[in-house]
DNA sequence: ACAAGAATGTTACAATATAACATATCGTTT
DNA sequence: AAACGATATGTTATATTGTAACATTCTTGT
């Protein structure tokens, strides 16, 4: 069986998506009554196709390459806006850069890791730190709605390179 | 004894700047072999005198105002990159904004509460988090630099202001 | 089919930030 | 004091990131 399907203007013009992640997509819009166009799905595949973080008018040249015509950035920014209100997308706001997020699972808050060598991106997911920051809000009275927490460094191969 | 004192050209053309400011500004710079020009004090007093977050933009607009002449972007860039620098002014990553360490008394690794509702916003420090921080960048094989922790939500004022 | 709402297209522009290069200022050495 | 190197500042232009306003097309429910 073939896992990657076509999207978007005929199967020339997208990245292949796998099914894994279009099965995801739908499951998202459904959960919160979006639509799931191919012009959405086209830009979550050209992302996924990416692998690493993506700035927006980087992704609008991939766009451009991949479909041969022009694309106005309104048209990406509002893609990236329908695929972080579905939590399909995060945004790194220290990088001002957008990755698929890497939890299919569920919904939920994360937290990353930016290697400042490579440019790689670990997303990752502790409920203790989450219940640490509602803790801290707390104590200042304040009402937590989400938190950004971006960790900066150096990962695992980078760190081992640097000593060499 | 009079608190406030006049920064950079003139005592008409600068916010005031309270001693306690300056002096942590002096000793900042001692410490890093950095030079504290008039300049960069008054853009610090300009930001301290604002009390708020400010956008770069917004910073040159109210130092063309006070200093009644033309400031290029560049100029109040490269000032607070000084004053990141120095560990006098943090950037809130997800608002593109600029504001002042509240917390003199040593260097730190900063989280920020933002008030989504009146832009207040509190400046903290967990050691605890930052302890859980490493801890989770350890169990991932990453070496960790520092971290950006915003988080976002309601303050307690604006909290009971949405009830009522 | 029709109307209402959602999505997309198009043009222009706002806001944020940096590059490249010239000039001035400060500190040190002679 | 004079000369030098390093740091800071000025100037002009431009790159990068993100929105506003409004027209058109598509989708969905009736």
């Amino acid at each position: 069986m073939c896992d990657n399907v076509a999207v978007a203007r005929g199967s020339a013009t997208a990245a292949p998506l796998a099914a894994k992640w279009r099965k995801l997509a739908e499951r998202r819009c459904a959960e919160k009554g979006e639509r799931l166009t191919p012009a959405r799905l086209a830009v979550y595949a050209e992302m996924l196709a990416r692998g690493r973080p993506v700035a927006a008018y980087e992704l609008i040249g991939l766009l451009e390459q991949r479909q041969e015509r022009k694309i106005a950035p309104l048209t990406v920014y509002r893609h990236l806006d329908f695929l972080i209100r579905t939590g399909l997308v995060h945004r790194l706001q220290s990088a001002q850069t957008y990755l698929p997020c890497d939890h299919p699972d569920h919904t939920h808050e994360s937290q990353f890791l930016l290697c400042s060598s490579c440019g790689h991106v670990d997303e990752v997911e502790s409920r203790g730190l989450e219940t640490l920051l509602s803790q801290i809000a707390d104590e200042h009275g304040f009402r937590a709605d989400n938190a950004v927490v971006e960790i900066n460094g150096l990962c695992g191969t980078c760190a081992v390179d640097e000593q060499g």
